[in-house]
DNA sequence: ATGTAAATCGTAAATATTACGTTTTAAATG
DNA sequence: CATTTAAAACGTAATATTTACGATTTACAT
């Protein structure tokens, strides 16, 4: 996914294309990492100072409905990251002080041998979790 | 983990052996499956019906800090459940219905090979979710 | 039986998320 | 370009989950 693709989205399927919306993606794009509602209200509030929180959260929604961001959940609160990989199956490595990530390709659904009797499986999840070098640095700092 | 198992731990760090924390115990021993902190409030108030939620947020806390239950998250809600498969490390395939779960022995960590560069792992997550078949039944029973 | 630290109660606060009636706006239409 | 309309955003309130705190009660050691 890139900055046009998503804004191609947001057009082909006739959202209307206002300029928060233009921007979220930006941020998104800009940041490619992993941030909360409130990370992204604060990015978006610093060019529309009013913005509520309202219409962050629907549009949330919406761009996880049609695949511009993907989302995860940690320490009790939810994050969203621009789509990364393309269109292909992919995990994370993830970053929990700065959101930043790195992409796994392997996926343990392919180990699991046969699908299991009696059970529907609807999704899995698979993420590592930890810090990353810059964020290593800063935490040391932060303990001189 | 059994039943007795948990209450030694609870006596031999010192804990104080309330009867809220037996029967704490005791529904998790029982129900064996991952349970939101409102589903034990109301098993618990079936004997003890003024508890509050600081009684039993504080519990699961305790409780998962001395390793009497385990825990995730779904749909926005944190889940507790008792500590299954002794000590040896696993991983869970999850009816998100009701919370069921078997216990999957293979962990993908042991086929990412080396550790990754500048980051400093700190967990990870492998959960594979989906739908049980009483669920399964219970749906489609009431789409009729 | 008594003292004390821990546990619980009752209630309130903090946090994250969702909902809703009203107003504004993008963009389609004539 | 003016008009129309459905969607988006605003402002604010409600909901749900989790955490916090002073007062009271209780488990357990002495």
């Amino acid at each position: 996914m890139d900055l046009q693709g998503a804004l191609e989205i947001l057009k082909r399927n006739g959202y209307k294309y206002t300029g928060k919306r233009k921007r979220l993606v930006e941020v998104f794009y800009r940041e490619s990492r992993y941030l909360s509602a409130k990370e992204v209200l604060d990015y978006m509030q610093e060019d529309y100072p009013g913005l509520s929180f309202d219409t962050i959260y629907r549009n949330l929604a919406l761009f996880e409905d049609i695949g511009i961001v993907e989302t995860t959940e940690w320490q009790g609160e939810r994050r969203y990251r621009f789509c990364c990989g393309g269109d292909e199956h992919h995990h994370h490595l993830i970053c929990t002080f700065c959101g930043k990530t790195r992409t796994l390709h392997v996926c343990p659904m392919n180990a699991i041998l046969g699908k299991p009797e009696d059970f529907d499986i609807t999704g899995h999840k698979f993420e590592i979790y930890g810090t990353c070098s810059t964020c290593k640095a800063d935490v040391a700092v932060s303990k001189m």
